[in-house]
Parts: C-alpha cells; sequence; structure tokens
DNA sequence: CAGCATCCTGCGCGATACTG
DNA sequence: CAGTATCGCGCAGGATGCTG
C-alpha cells in the first residue's frame, strides 16, 4: 500500500490526511473563488458579497471564518472597513489551484464527452 | 474582474466552471484515495472495498460511479471479475493531485498553527 | 458597512440487510 | 464476488430579517 504521497489507508489515518483535508477545503462551494478574487488584492465583506453573488451572507462569512482559520486568508479592521487579504500561505496554494483550473478547462470536453 | 482564469463569478456561471467542478469532485471523501490506489495498478470491487476500510459499499459504488462517468477511471468485467483502472485522463489528473498532498504536507503545521 | 440569529432543505455519508 | 435496497443523521448551503 502507501501509494505515491502521504495519503490515508487505514481507518486511524483517514481525518488526519492533510492532502485530503485540503482538498475538501478547496471543495466547498466559494473557497476558491474568493481565493481568486484577493489573488488580485484585498477586498471588503459587502464587496466580497456582491462580487460572488448569489452567496448568502451567512456562507459567505462561514466560509471567510473558516479560510481565516486555516491561514489561507487575513482579516484586518481599518477604521473605514474590515479588508480581507490573501496570507503568503494562500498565495502559496494559489499556483497549484491555477494548476488544477487550466487541467480542467483543458479537459472540459473530454469529462463533458465522459458525461455523456 | 475575471481573475487568473476560468473561474465564476456571476451566477450564470457558478453551475459552469470546471475549475471549481473538478475540485468539488477530488473534495469528496474517498475519491482521492481512490485515485492515487488505482494510479498503482487495477483493483477488484471488493479489493477496494477492504483497503480503502471504513467506507460503506453503497458509498463506494457511488463514488466508483461518479469516477466513472467523469470519464476518470473505467470500470471493465472479465468472467472472473470486475476491474477499475485509471483512464488516461484519469492518469493526467494525478500531478496534481501530488503537487496538492505535497503543499498540504508541507504546510501542515502552519496550517495546524494557524487553527490553534 | 459588516455582520449575527433563526429557520429550512437537500444531500453527502453511513449502517444494515439482502441478492444473483 | 459485486453489488442493490432501505433507513437515518448531520452538515453544507440557503432565505430572510435584524443590529451597531
Amino acid at each position: 500500500m502507501s501509494p505515491l504521497l502521504p495519503l490515508p489507508v487505514t481507518a486511524a489515518d483517514r481525518d488526519s490526511c492533510a492532502a485530503t483535508d485540503i482538498l475538501r477545503r478547496v471543495g466547498e462551494k466559494w473557497s476558491v473563488l474568493i481565493l481568486a478574487l484577493l489573488a488580485e488584492r484585498p477586498y471588503g465583506f459587502n464587496e466580497l458579497d456582491r462580487t460572488v453573488e448569489p452567496v448568502s451572507r451567512r456562507i459567505l462569512t462561514r466560509t471567510l471564518r473558516t479560510l481565516e482559520a486555516d491561514g489561507l486568508i487575513s482579516r484586518s479592521e481599518t477604521p473605514e472597513r474590515v479588508r480581507y487579504a490573501l496570507t503568503p500561505l494562500g498565495r502559496s496554494l494559489l499556483p497549484l489551484i491555477v494548476a488544477l483550473g487550466e487541467w480542467a478547462a483543458e479537459h472540459a470536453d473530454e469529462i463533458g464527452a465522459a458525461r455523456a
């Protein structure tokens, strides 16, 4: 066993697998989108709310809190507004997400064909 | 807008984003693990069931069907057994998952520290 | 502007039992 | 061996209204 990576095969591992963990995190509905937006510049809360569009404020809040708790984004208050920004850790994750996005774009037709 | 990628910002895009789509797919609980196992060699159904361990057969079945529908794995029947294997498409996705796994392993302590 | 409180729905995931 | 059928739980995600 023990494949190419720190991947969990036994029951004992299954909750402690870093790869699965982070994959589930970025698999959450709005995470990647938020990270991609913050890659360009910091955003305020309502600004994110408007830009991400059909997300509810409840979910946006929770997603931001989670990303913050993981150290991927930072939240700072200024007198005028709250400011969400990427942390260095979050920024280091970007290339991988970008690569996955490119892979998905390249093979979108193959996947579409397979589904039909 | 329109960040670094084909990422969905508007409501119209949100269900058609290939990147988010594939991320949710591999974010499913057992997907990466199954892909990682099949990266080494083909597996039979019960063989997967035993190896992945705490997964229920119902979920294993559904996960396999989904991965198959996306063209990432193939299912073929021989007289003695059913054989699940990676497709070329699935294999082309592996390096990206490996990269994410390595990233997660490298930064596991930072993430852990952030959560505390 | 930046949220929190409340209520609700769908489905990811699981346990258990049964089938050809 | 390779599944299907049935039942159930918890949580992601959402709608709506209120707050300082």
